[in-house]
DNA sequence: TGTACATCAGTGAACGCGCGTTCACTGATGTAC
DNA sequence: TGTACATCAGTGAACGCGCGTTCACTGATGTAC
């Protein structure tokens, strides 16, 4: 049953970005090389004639799916990315959620090929959100690497806690709410003092 | 080898103990039952008879882990949490350090109660911070339990995110060190603005 | 352009291994009299 | 208090199972002439 190059070209990539959601929604040690082959649409003992072993694919895929939050980030200032990332929507949905969200729990108990492209994730995702929007100029207070490094944190630190709680709770919910506004308004005025009158995200009870 | 109650006991509270710190250490997954209980002093087969499954225990044990982080804090204030909490040492110190930001990655997928017991740590550990110190007193523009579950989704994304960078990277470190003194500033003065210089920023228009 | 052969993506059975769990057994502890 | 028996924490072999990986095989693709 060979297939042309291009077909298996298109099949690696295919079984890369699946893998890299499947990931993103179980860990890396929740999704088997049989299962993750299966919901690709193949077999699995196909798997090695693309890959040399599971661990190769978490690294490509690791590198994927990074890329990919980066690449939806490129059109977005900080302040929008911080209104979708801390967020209910991306906090329920891992599977087309940030992979640093989704993964640098596992990633610190991985090989330093994965922490490399973490780290390189990271730099990619701060150099989109530094580079969009005339905003966030150095203050006397930070530059503007730092503020989005700060805010990038921030918003991971508040999905995984979220997302650490039951479903459902009013916990998940606060931590939500309490971060995006701090998070937000810490981006509109220097490094974050009184807020507006007018923010636009709905307020804890 | 009948041993008595007492050391029954105290035998239980050993298992659940180590097998916190190896959770933290390695993640729910990356630790197995014959391994656990050898390192607690034991043989696998005794371990049916303190704990119904693993499930079982990964939950005693979060919950026991979770409120071990919560003492070690009754006794600090949230800048002196902080100034702890995002450091090196805690970052390189998984085993010894905060459950929740060694396992909040791995909790978000498991089943409710080991949720729940998360729930609650970040509740214990929000009051123990809220009670000490006089300080953080309600801003016109946040309560304290905000100002709280603010910084406490900061710190752990902080340790999150230079944790999944490889060890010794430049870039891990600058994650930590930005946030520390960002975190610490917020709680300064409000939620955060100016620093000693003590002139307001401009306001971007 | 047409023919003959080598390549290799994909298949599905099989491998050894470590996992969580069960079980018959041991022997000191706890208890009934 | 002393004796006889039941209890049960701990032992270590064994279980079925799913894992990552290997392998002989298939047959369409790619290539050499």
């Amino acid at each position: 049953m060979r297939v042309t190059k291009a077909q298996a070209e298109q099949n690696r990539a295919h079984i890369v970005t699946t893998a890299a959601r499947l990931f993103r929604e179980r860990g890396y040690d929740g999704v088997g090389v049989a299962e993750l082959m299966a919901e690709a649409g193949f077999t699995h003992g196909g798997f090695y004639k693309h890959f040399r072993s599971k661990a190769d694919l978490m690294a490509e895929a690791s590198a994927n799916g990074l890329s990919r939050t980066a690449s939806l980030t490129e059109t977005l200032d900080i302040a929008e990315f911080v209104e979708s990332y801390v967020s209910r929507e991306h906090r329920d949905g891992r599977g087309e959620g940030c992979t640093i969200a989704a993964l640098s729990g596992d990633a610190a108990r991985q090989p330093e090929d994965i922490r490399t492209e973490f780290a390189a994730g990271i730099e990619s995702l701060t150099a989109a959100l530094q580079a969009e929007g005339d905003a966030s100029p150095d203050t006397h207070q930070r530059t503007a690497r730092a503020t989005v490094i700060d805010a990038l944190a921030h918003s991971v630190g508040a999905i995984m806690l979220s997302r650490a709680c039951p479903d459902g709770s009013s916990l998940a919910d606060e931590i939500l709410d309490v971060c995006r506004e701090s998070i937000l308004a810490s981006l509109t005025h220097g490094d974050g003092s009184q807020s507006a009158a007018g923010s636009t995200s709905p307020q804890p009870a």
